[in-house]
RNA sequence: UGGGGUGUCGUCCAAUGGUAGGACAUCAGACUUUGACUCUGAGUAUCCAGGUUCGAAUCCUGGCACCCCAGCCA
């Protein structure tokens, strides 16, 4: 990652750096509300937040947005501290609560209401909507808006004292029921719930709205730049407003768009949708859009972070298109992961001139990219696997892998030649029977005589069983939200492929979970956590590029 | 409809009055013991209309398109 990454946000940061207007500080932060799994756009902020922390010698804190204990709980809160730790964002040794505040809140509550800045409203949801007006009509006064401060007070505390029902009675600011912006419209800061939170038990029965207490939150931790996404633009206003009556620490909000990706969607409501409703195996199914799904699939943090360094900050709408992390991913793999041979669909070859019984171990070179990594002995003999995709018994066109009578090498090994094909009853091919050229050995021929396939193999008695999870875009089209009817419609039915039986190379049976490999001429592969000692899963983090493949398209 | 925002290759991002550039994608070629990687080349863009200026993506005027806001969600 390069030092400071330019945006527009640095040059904010920039500019306030040299006039000296947080005296020299840089303090961002990361406030998720726990109540879903963090999805790849949260990644986005985390990187942001982070290295901007980082790039200009600030902190950064991680901070719980949990004012909302009906939609909240523990298991978010666990799952959001270890996708942000695996992103590497440094939060320092303190996790920050919304709920530690609720106590000063509430006291700056008690303050607008003495300052006649806020009143309790006794108006129904429905009176609420009809009293708010609408774009272009302004709302009219709640009947609470004239009460005095000394009764608004009583009342405020006696709806902390619990005497209320819940959804009675709100607090809201006295701001300015004609403004155009409609957020502006006398706000609720408080509402009745009578639901335990999941940090603070019943110790509450009025919880603070998100427009209150955000910027309480970062006001409370010194906070300098606010970064947030452009839909809270319009709230700007009503923060400002907040803490310039509270005369209090006040950052500088600063709005960024969100970053979309083709093919999937990325809303935690959708996200959870497809969890409950079983269209995936979890929120870290590695189909998902989260950050655990990324994880689980073998996407290296590193990667993440790259990928949305490269895509930048803007406050332009954007859907980014999968492929372009998928390169990213590719890139970063390319130069790190150890390369193996693995059979995906085995088809079965018998070299006829190998000396029985005879097992040859060969130097294969772990990664052409990286002399350091070295080399690994890899078992060949008469009995092998290749890839049944490497065959045609009647080759098409600039098809130079094996075929009937044709001489192709086998990766570190040797040239073989296909003499004769095997079928079965059905006339489905069963084996391919082939002879090798003793002097190729390395797949070197010392005649100087080319070929111009090269295949990947895995010797027979020799190979380990694994099953390989192959994954491919979760939805069939590019924008599954603006796509005609439901966006469940328009699933990809065939977003998984298991394969149950391939054949690895021995090295591979010692993989342990989370470790990544490049199959050679397939893609990248990670362990999956279902993975174990004789019962090894693959899944595909993502396919090598195939101009093959693209070419008979 | 009132308020707030955004318009640059297919996509994402630069260019801050001076040759519209990069990345991904696409196409063509070279190289190759991974049809990978790498390398070379190509094509494609300033929302529209006026104006200011020697010169406009950039400044001005007027349009147009898209996004956000009418939760006691965040």
């Amino acid at each position: 990652m390069s030092d400071k990454p330019r945006h527009f946000i640095q040059d904010i940061v920039d500019a306030d750096l040299a006039s000296n207007k947080w005296g020299g500080k840089v303090h961002t932060r990361f406030p998720p509300e726990p109540n879903g799994y963090l999805h790849l756009g949260h990644a986005k902020s985390i990187w942001l937040n982070s290295s901007l922390a980082k790039a200009n010698g600030g902190k950064f804190n991680l901070r719980f947005d949990d004012t909302n204990p009906a939609k909240e709980d523990q298991e978010y809160v666990d799952s959001i501290v270890d996708d942000v730790r695996w992103m590497g964002a440094d939060f320092g040794e303190k996790i920050h609560f919304a709920s530690d505040y609720f106590e000063q809140m509430y006291a700056w509550a008690e303050k607008l209401v003495e300052a006649g800045k806020a009143y309790v409203c006794e108006l129904t949801p429905e009176q609420m909507t009809e009293y708010r007006g609408t774009f272009d009509k302004p709302g009219k006064d709640s009947p609470g808006r004239g009460r005095s401060p000394k009764d608004n007070l009583d009342l405020l505390r006696r709806m902390r004292a619990g005497e209320f029902p819940a959804g009675a009675k709100t607090l809201r600011a006295k701001i300015d029921m004609t403004s155009g912006n409609i957020n502006l419209r006398d706000p609720v800061m408080y509402r009745i719930v009578k639901a335990p939170h999941h940090r603070t038990g019943d110790t509450w029965c009025i919880y603070p709205s998100y427009d209150w207490a955000h910027g309480l939150e970062d006001s409370l931790e010194g906070i300098t730049h606010s970064i947030c996404t452009l839909e809270f633009e319009n709230h700007r206003p009503l923060y400002d407003w907040f803490l310039d009556a509270l005369g209090i620490h006040h950052p500088q909000q600063i709005e960024f768009a969100r970053g979309n990706l083709t093919y999937t969607v990325m809303s935690k409501r959708k996200l959870l949708e497809l969890v409950k409703g079983n269209h995936v195996r979890g929120w870290n199914d590695p189909r998902m859009p989260t950050i655990s799904a990324a994880r689980r699939r073998g996407i290296p943090s590193q990667a993440l972070l790259k990928f949305w360094e490269d895509i930048g900050v803007t406050k332009q709408e954007s859907v980014i298109d999968v492929g372009r992390l998928e390169a990213t991913v590719r890139d970063f793999l390319n130069a790190s992961a150890p390369r193996r041979m693995a059979v995906l669909r085995p088809l079965k070859v018998t070299i006829t001139n190998w000396p029985a019984g005879q097992v040859e171990e060969l130097d294969v070179v772990n990664n052409p990219e990286d002399e350091s990594a070295g080399t690994r002995k890899v078992p060949f003999s008469g009995s092998l696997y290749i890839e049944a995709d490497d065959f045609q018994e009647v080759p098409e066109k600039k098809f130079f892998r094996l075929a009937p009578g044709k001489e192709v090498r086998l990766r570190a090994a040797y040239f073989v030649t296909c003499t004769e094909v095997v079928k079965d009853a059905s006339g489905a091919i069963t084996e391919l029977r082939c002879t090798y050229d003793p002097k190729t050995k390395g797949g070197d021929s010392p005649d100087g005589r080319k070929v111009k396939g090269t295949l990947h193999w895995v010797s027979a008695a020799h190979a380990v069983s694994a099953e390989v999870r192959l994954y491919d875009r979760l939805f069939k089209v590019e924008d599954p939200d603006a796509a005609a009817g439901n966006y469940l419609d328009h699933l990809n039915p065939r977003s998984l492929e298991l394969l149950k039986d391939a054949k690895l190379e021995r090295s591979l049976g010692a993989a342990a979970v989370g470790e990544r490999f490049q199959f050679e001429r397939v893609g990248y592969f990670c362990v999956d956590l279902d993975s174990k000692p004789g019962a090894l899963v693959f899944n595909r983090t993502v396919p090598l590029k195939d101009s093959w493949a693209k070419a008979k398209d």
